[in-house]
DNA sequence: GGCGGCCCTGAAAGCGGTTACATGTAAGCG
DNA sequence: CGCTTACATGTAACCGCTTTCAGGGCCGCC
């Protein structure tokens, strides 16, 4: 039998109010009752029922955290960020991989407003905005990741995508590649789309004509850059250089790259994007933008967690972190000989 | 305001009681009552309150899933299998990273009993067993991951590591390696010293001498992999092969061996083991043992969710899954030049 | 026609806490 | 010395739901 508040009142001879207040610190305890109460709760090892406390304060300390697919490398460190600052600030996370399903994620969003947590933070959702308006009619704070929600205005965080790939593509240009090859991310994504515009923006900068037979789409998966690749060569479309639109299909198309005998980067450089933990173990090691996705976990749980407490700063809040190229292995100045031959 | 059971039942001109019985399917409602409550729902836009259902019922359908660090890439995809499973059953996960820090374990396993999760998976605690075993008081039913629980006894799901070690470890001395250098795991983790066992098993049925200066110790990660075999290199002891006991080291293991100017699998061959997602896709690929991590997760939470049922297999019970070699690039036979140099 | 059942429903008692309000006591003060 | 005041505590309502128990109709059946 489990020990309840009740149980420590008796033994302590005083009322479960006086328990409460003890237990919350709210209201004044007297020294000795304290003491009494201390020893009873010691004895019956006793642990408050937050169940039962959550009934009552519509608290339950428990965050939501919606995100497409813990299995890409790119969300395990920004899922610590979270998990690390809400184990801070005393919360607890409910994890919800969605799968970029959009009906699970209208399916969890009905379960979170049910199960009574205190906010949510959605990363990368592709639900329509009326799914997550519905949800937020029920009052429940959420934070936004990449993907920017509108109506009602929420927190917003989110890397520079198109800055960020402008400046990878940049950097291919500076080596003074001119075919530059992009793998997207899924079309209709932002993020993807951003990131395309960032690539096409850096192009027309340097005066450099967008071919769109230089992009492949992608969904972000290393099978997707691999097969994107692989058929780009087999149209034997010449190109010296590859920004993708991230790290694993950046990984994937340098597999494809290697498997049909081309060399990386003496033969075609490759441009990540998201600095995944392994990004710097690849060999060769991978160019890339960083994003500091551990950071951006932590501000946005913060971000939420003050939303919780009503303090939010004004309306259509953004933080935005900037993208930094890490320049690594796999890519280098373009080769007289290279020049010629164009792959 | 937010609507109530009450609510639902004033509007619908029955009793709280029928509502809950139509909501719950216990008891008889009649098709017209049934109706008028579908309306009352529909139109005010209830949702039952799982916390207030959860204080009576005793059952908050909430798992929680403790681990060491969701940033060790061989975790994501067990995570993934638990969650998905979890969500089939109607069960929702609660994620604690624990960081590996025995102090933290302690403090969430407090918190967990107060949160009244149903269950909780314990994959890979460091914790002494008295700290498990309170929890385990609390009635709250709990399955292993690597990592023994004989007191009581939990059902255990694990991957026969001492065997896939040995298999890794024969593939390389089958490929003609004498010189077989091995990057441990923690010392102290039962993980780490049954894949050091499995390793020194081959070694010994090969008849092949086990040399302690070939054995770097780890922690699983890239960083320790490569300072381990750099600093091995510089003891200039010879070897021609390496056994990781897990993929990252050996990514970690491969980039060291690559600055040094030594080519994998040319110069040296290397295995390891979990079989990660990106394995396939680092050049070389790698060769490695592949745990069947998604699998486990799911089964785990099977066994959990049984447990939470009260329907449990016998005492001690176990699942063993077996790890399975993936060949790829990363290991060759040992070449008749290298024999000669030995690194 | 009376009666045992079967359906369907409602009243009310909790689940384990929190908290507004009331109460009792002793100190402070003119 | 009588009155306020602050402090320490108790009483009881309530959070939103489930569930036991006790009917009230209505049927069939003897």
């Amino acid at each position: 039998m489990k020990a309840t508040i009740y149980h420590v009142a008796r033994r302590a001879r005083v009322s479960t109010a006086t328990v409460s207040r003890f237990l919350n610190g709210t209201g004044p305890v007297a020294a000795e009752t304290r003491h009494r109460i201390e020893q009873a709760i010691q004895v019956l090892g006793y642990r408050p029922n937050t169940v039962a406390r959550s009934l009552v304060t519509k608290a339950t300390h428990t965050l939501a955290l919606l995100m497409p697919d813990i299995t890409n490398p790119f969300f395990p460190d920004l899922v610590k960020g979270v998990q690390l600052l809400a184990d801070e600030r005393g919360y607890t996370v409910l994890l919800c991989s969605v799968a970029g399903d959009p009906a699970r994620e209208e399916e969890y969003l009905e379960m979170l407003s049910a199960k009574q947590v205190d906010g949510a933070l959605l990363v990368g959702l592709v639900c329509g905005r009326e799914t997550i308006a519905r949800f937020a009619r029920h009052g429940i704070p959420i934070v936004s990741l990449d993907r920017n929600i509108d109506y009602p205005p929420a927190p917003l965080v989110h890397v520079n995508h198109r800055k960020g790939a402008r400046i990878a593509t940049e950097h291919l240009l500076q080596l003074g590649h001119r075919l530059v090859a992009h793998v997207s991310g899924p079309i209709g994504l932002r993020v993807s789309h951003e990131r395309l515009a960032g690539y096409r923006e850096a192009l027309s900068r340097a005066g450099v004509a967008y071919d769109r037979r230089l992009v492949v789409s992608g969904d972000f998966t290393e099978e997707a850059g691999y097969e994107g690749i692989e058929a780009l060569l087999h149209t034997a479309t010449p190109f010296t250089a590859i920004f993708a639109a991230n790290d694993l299909a950046a990984i994937g198309a340098t597999a494809a790259l290697t498997d049909s005998g081309r060399r990386v980067p003496e033969d075609v450089s490759v441009v990540g994007f998201d600095d995944i933990r392994l990004a710097a173990y690849t060999s060769p090691a991978l160019t890339t933008i960083r994003q500091p996705t551990y950071e951006m976990g932590r501000r946005a749980t913060e971000l939420l967690i003050d939303a919780v407490h009503g303090r939010m700063l004004g309306p259509g809040q953004q933080v935005v972190f900037e993208g930094e190229l890490i320049v690594r292995a796999s890519s280098m100045p373009i080769a007289a000989a290279q020049q010629a031959k164009t792959v």
